[in-house]
DNA sequence: CGATATACCTTGCTAACCAAGGTATGCCGT
DNA sequence: ACGGCATACCTTGGTTAGCAAGGTATATCG
């Protein structure tokens, strides 16, 4: 029995918050990958690091590969490799022009799901 | 072939946008479903139109019941039957008091997320 | 020549939406 | 009486996607 710290089930809160903080977070990657990639040109690995600021969330390698190859091959990036003076080559992303269309979608979308939610809730 | 309509892979740009906007479904709606139990007691069936209205889509029966058994599960609400005086008996689904501590968890979480993609995109 | 840093990628597990299909209750028209 | 319909509940199977863990390769430094 963990100690009793004036609210039971408090584990189930912060179990529940987690979960729930996973499934927002899948909500919006894509979102966001794409609004960074229309800001500048990333290559993965930098790519991760302008996403934790953004989400608040240190990002996993195994979440923005995957992530970079879908939407490569569904045409909404596309992708060149650089060789670097120092250390291994880079490839970098650029949006493309379907990317630029989908990203302008999904932010009237977010616009219009926000607006709803923001009608104060207590 | 499809029809050519001036832009290449427009199929692609919807095909994605109906993919994001199911995962951003997915990461909103424990949300938006412990919003409106507070608001409201409501069983499963009213539910469903009250979440249709405020993520402007259908939601599933196979999605809400899932969720429901496992927010009670988790102790984040409770539920009590009511026969009706016609048809079949309803199943009203209460907020508790750790659901609403989930729920300011999660509030505080969205504010915070919602306020670093507000600074304007483009 | 190891150790470290940078950079890429894949596999296996898990969570969760939802189309489809199933059960049960009560009302209504024939 | 009975078939059809509306209301209400629930489950199964397919799909999408994050992420921990583990793998590969390049270049630098001691």
């Amino acid at each position: 029995m963990p100690f009793y710290r004036g609210h039971m089930s408090q584990d189930a809160v912060d179990t529940s918050l987690s979960k729930w903080e996973l499934q927002l977070r899948k909500g919006l990657l894509t979102f966001v990958v794409l609004r960074e990639l229309k800001r500048e040109q990333h290559y993965g690995y930098s790519l991760i690091a302008a996403l934790s600021k953004v989400l608040q969330a240190e990002m996993a390698e195994g979440t923005i590969y995957p992530l970079l190859s879908r939407l490569q091959r569904d045409g909404m990036i596309d992708a060149y490799w650089q060789i670097q003076p120092s250390g291994p080559a880079r490839k970098y992303y650029r949006i493309t022009e379907a990317g630029m269309r989908l990203l302008s979608a999904m932010q009237a979308h977010w616009d219009h799901v926000n607006q709803r939610l923001g009608d104060s809730p207590s």
